[in-house]
RNA sequence: GUGGGUAUAGCUCAGCUGGUUAGAGCGCCAGAUUGUGGCUCUGGAGGUCAUGGGUUCGAAUCCCAUUAUCCACCCCA
């Protein structure tokens, strides 16, 4: 128990965590050339903010949600997604006060009480952007833009970009009635979950993965059937600039996406080859969010990765990180009255800049050199007696098994200056 | 929430149909005479065989339960 990490958890270690902070640094990066400026929210909120704001029917809620009555009892709930917490801040900082729109963006561990299973965790990270007010498609272009700018970046290769639009509140019962008076008569023929659907949220049956449901549902009408014509010029508006930026899609009319929030543009890009869960990243539109979080009428558009599968794809895929710490110089001591020199040396070197690390384990000069050999160290300095009395550094190029003897206060020139 | 697989050293695994002190490779630590890593050789440390029951003269091995982990469904990132 005290040695085994929570189920669904994981520990991030040295060899690892270079992988993740290579992934963070991309994506700040672009996040810069994109104008988005980082927020960070707590990992906790009322409970209630959830259950509005995802919505009280989405699997999230009803059942993937670590909720717990703290000492106050208060409900509060660890966040399982970003977009809900980053809309309350911008309220209650009245972020709505200044030039909009407000590009954001996060990222950070979020917790859903799940199987876990390849690619699904229950402590899993995101990252994710939104932007507050602004309604012209262009903006929604730009955040899939800017997503797929990030796997490019990171090297990923062969993603499926999927695009549909699932119109806004007045097109929605228009779609409702005529899906309902589609698979209303053949309904008992449908999988157990697509009939209890039915009533609650009958466009999730078009997302269905069962085979069976699929081709019973393959003539219905689909969102874009019934988009009014406000929602499709915007739809087509969003393409077009795709289209201009060289941005390849697929239309995919069955994609819903399983949040309550999303009106028009939905999105979701998709890797081949990390397992079942295949969505490296989604996201979409959300006008009515704001007003249900209890603020004004303000048009967002989010978008979300997940680094764990991010990483999985990009190790699935071969593509190279970049190398693990090594020191530039390790010091090593051949007599025992070298020790207090190599410390002051260490520190030097280290106060320039240098990546200098020395043993302290009292190993034998030759147990030392194996050690830095093992850090994979590009120089070792030998301080010994001779060394001592000349201020001078046994300089081994570990690369080449070449040695020099040189001054203490050269060793910088050696190593390429700084 | 549902289904299936797996659990032996730090890691990857072997251990035949139950039979004595549970093994290998890698890794770790140390040594192979003078102050020098990588290759080689030698030695060492390290295992309540996931946990708890049961069957048996005898269980790592068979049975049951629990836990963990992996994979899939569902859903999502």
């Amino acid at each position: 128990m005290l040695t085994n990490r929570p189920r669904g958890t994981n520990d991030i270690i040295p060899g690892e965590v270079e992988k993740w902070q290579f992934v963070e640094d991309v994506i700040r990066d672009v996040c810069r050339t994109y104008g988005y400026r980082e927020i960070r929210t707590p990992i906790f909120e009322h409970t209630e903010l959830f259950k509005r704001g995802v919505g009280e029917t989405t699997d999230i809620v009803e059942k993937e949600m670590y909720t717990f009555i703290d000492r106050g009892e208060r409900s509060v709930t660890l966040r399982p997604e970003g977009t809900a917490a980053v809309v309350r801040a911008y309220l209650e900082n009245k972020l709505y006060t200044g030039p909009q729109p407000v590009k954001l963006y996060y990222i950070g561990p979020m917790f859903r009480y799940d199987r876990p299973q390849a690619g699904r965790y229950r402590q899993f990270h995101q990252f994710g952007v939104e932007v507050l007010g602004a309604h012209s498609p262009g903006i929604d272009a730009e955040v899939i833009a800017m997503a797929m700018e990030v796997y490019k970046r990171l090297g990923l290769r062969g993603l499926e970009l999927h695009i549909n639009s699932l119109g806004c509140p007045e097109c929605r019962p228009k779609l409702r009635e005529r899906l309902k008076e589609f698979l209303h008569t053949r309904l008992d023929q449908f999988c157990p979950t697509c009939q209890d659907r039915f009533e609650r949220n009958p466009m999730r049956i078009l997302d269905c993965k069962n085979e069976k449901c699929r081709a019973l549902a393959a003539g219905a009408p689909t969102t874009l059937d019934c988009l009014c014509d406000e929602c499709s010029a915007f739809f087509e508006a969003v393409k077009e600039h795709l289209e201009d930026l060289g941005i390849e899609y697929v239309v995919d009319k069955k994609l819903v996406r399983g949040l309550d929030y999303y009106t028009h543009t939905a999105f979701e890009i998709m890797a081949p080859g990390i397992g079942a869960q295949s969505s490296v990243g989604g996201g979409g539109r959300y006008n009515g969010l704001v007003e249900q979080c209890g603020g004004k009428d303000t048009p967002g558009i989010g978008y979300a990765l997940g680094l764990e599968r991010i990483i999985l794809t990009m190790e699935q895929q071969g593509v190279k990180f970049p190398p693990a710490w090594r020191p530039d110089i390790f010091v090593v001591t051949a007599c025992a009255e070298a020790e207090r020199t190599a410390f002051k040396l260490l520190s030097k070197l280290r106060e320039k800049g240098y990546k200098a690390d020395k043993d302290y384990n009292g190993r034998s000069l030759k147990a030392q050199m194996k050690y830095a050999g093992k850090l994979n160290a590009r120089y070792t300095a030998i301080l010994g007696e001779n060394e001592l009395k000349n201020g001078t550094a046994m300089m081994k190029d570990m690369n080449t098994g070449e040695q020099q003897e040189i001054p203490v206060d050269k060793i910088p020139e050696l190593l390429g200056g700084k």
